[in-house]
DNA sequence: TTCTATAATGATAACCAATATCATTATGGA
DNA sequence: TCCATAATGATATTGGTTATCATTATAGAA
């Protein structure tokens, strides 16, 4: 899915709430399209140019968040970051760094992906849960932290 | 294992590093082991009787987290919650309600377990890092909030 | 046991990510 | 164009967490 093709559908899925897919917020959105992985508040108003307002940032992540265009994503290091949601970038799971918190986003061959929904819906099912996701977070030391 | 075995091996543990296993130490991590999963230091503050103060709670939390005997957990609505290290309780994973953020333990079978750990595996050496646990985050919605 | 060095405590202040407030500005539809 | 309403952005506030520091408790040495 292009990146036009993705702003597209966020588009349409705000009006139909009635919200604005404003400048503010399209930078924002193209900003998470473009990492490989979640990012924060502040280490997106560092990358932007011309930096949103925090304020406006954090409004943006939530409205967004809440209208299911972004999906938040709690570290190990207590920030929130943010990822388009698994509708419009694809299912996939998380290779956190224990170290510096960062993290990348990792796909899966069909048959490890089918083996590991399976094992959720059980974890669920037991413990009588009406599933709704999963995420396989996978942890340690970036090459960077090794 | 019994709850006093296991605070005989987080005794030895800070003993070997010059910590102390106080008081105010053995109540937090006797109310963590009695728990079914990890625990905030708000709601740890609201069961424990006398209540430790918050500073201590705090600190506590933190000693031992570094000492390796708890393992923070970072849920859905941004608190940190702690458990017991997997070497203390048992391997285990996590479910997750995407509503109250409560958090429950769940243990798999072996063969599944081993199923999943071989995934991580995979999925660590494409990213180039160096394994050191994984969790498989389920989330649903729980009996009280379905 | 007493002394002493050091760890732990707990009240308080500080920190920081995140949220709420609100006057101003921008936008889409009538 | 006008109007109703959504969005902005500067600012204040919240809330979980961490840092500070004087006081207290503890383990080991004498």
């Amino acid at each position: 899915m292009t990146v036009a093709q993705i702003e597209q559908l966020a588009r349409l899925r705000l009006g139909e709430r009635g919200i604005r897919y404003t400048r503010g917020r399209q930078q924002v959105l193209e900003a998470l399209i473009r990492a490989d992985g979640p990012r924060a508040a502040v280490e997106l108003h560092r990358e932007m140019q011309p930096p949103l307002p925090l304020s406006s940032l954090y409004r943006s992540l939530a409205v967004m968040a809440e209208a299911g265009i972004l999906s938040p994503h709690h570290g190990p290091t207590g920030v929130t970051r943010y990822e388009p949601a698994e509708w419009l970038i694809g299912h996939h799971h998380h290779l956190v760094c224990v170290d510096c918190g960062s993290v990348d986003d990792v796909e899966l061959s069909s048959e490890m992906e089918a083996s590991i929904e399976q094992v959720a819906a059980r974890i669920a099912g037991t413990g009588g849960y009406a599933l709704t996701g999963h995420t396989l977070e996978v942890e340690g030391r970036c090459r960077l932290c090794a």
